[in-house]
DNA sequence: AAAGATTGAGAGGTCAATCTTA
DNA sequence: TAAGATTGACCTCTCAATCTTT
């Protein structure tokens, strides 16, 4: 008789890094979006928006190149944050005129001076909570391994 | 003079490793979340609670100790899940009586068995989008790496 | 007054339906 | 008909206020 759906047996090893690894990034995140709020700053996924345009040719990206750089949201609840960043002023709504049904979000150059003034904020947190615990070694180590698990999720 | 809030400098290795790290989870967690939806099974907060409560001496933890171990949530939060799981029939609460401020949260033979059907989705889960794509050394490896650095966050 | 837990108000997210243009 | 993006309805979380008991 075959077995069609057993159980998996995740060994000791594998079942200890999934319990840290979950554990650790419940702990540091919640930690920096403390620091950032403690600081009168916006949240982490406003950073990512603001960082992803920064980053991108002419400070702008299409609404869905922006939502495949932000992995923590959907894409209507992007549409809701770029409402709220917008109203803000940091970015703004462009319409496209390659395409009319599209639109881009701009980055302000008060957008870019608030990303100026949450990088040091979030990069303490990432210093303090994650890369003083780790050796230089051990930071290579886990963005390779990390990064495989990252390609391997993505790959479907 | 001297200088006392300059913006830390996280060389190459860390910054990489934080990405891979914040992207892993967003991608492994947003593959298993819709695994176990997709199964007609709860999402993994429900997990966490019903395991708690089963390791626990007598399938039963006071809402605080509860709250600590479901460390995605807070208190408040908490206090509106163990409704809806109490309202699925899943747990039900029991007033304290050597505290009369506190009640228990208790698994009932429903939950016992939900928890039952949830782990082999959750652990196919781990298996194929996680600890497959690790060897025996590198688990152990992320293990010990994470934990330091969870030890760390949680020291305050 | 403080501790355990819940609740009202509001912020922010999802899914499915919708609107507009291609 | 499909693609880009937003919206309506609803769900879940947080913060601060509240209730009960110590």
């Amino acid at each position: 008789m075959v077995q069609t759906q057993q159980t998996p047996q995740i060994s000791e090893p594998f079942l200890g890094a999934w319990k840290e690894f979950l554990n650790a990034h419940a702990a540091v995140t919640d930690r920096i979006e403390a620091e950032l709020s403690s600081a009168g700053l916006p949240p982490l996924a406003w950073y990512d928006v603001l960082w992803a345009l920064y980053r991108a040719p002419g400070r702008r990206l299409r609404i869905g190149e922006l939502a495949d750089e932000v992995v923590t949201i959907g894409r209507s609840g992007l549409s809701r944050l770029v409402d709220r960043i917008e109203a803000a002023g940091m970015l703004r709504r462009e319409a496209a005129r390659e395409d009319r049904r599209g639109s881009y979000a701009v980055l302000t150059a008060q957008g870019a001076r608030l990303l100026r003034k949450m990088w040091p904020v979030y990069a303490a947190g990432i210093e303090q909570h994650f890369a003083d615990r780790l050796s230089v070694d051990e930071a290579a180590s886990v963005e390779r391994i990390l990064g495989r698990v990252n390609t391997a999720a993505r790959a479907y």
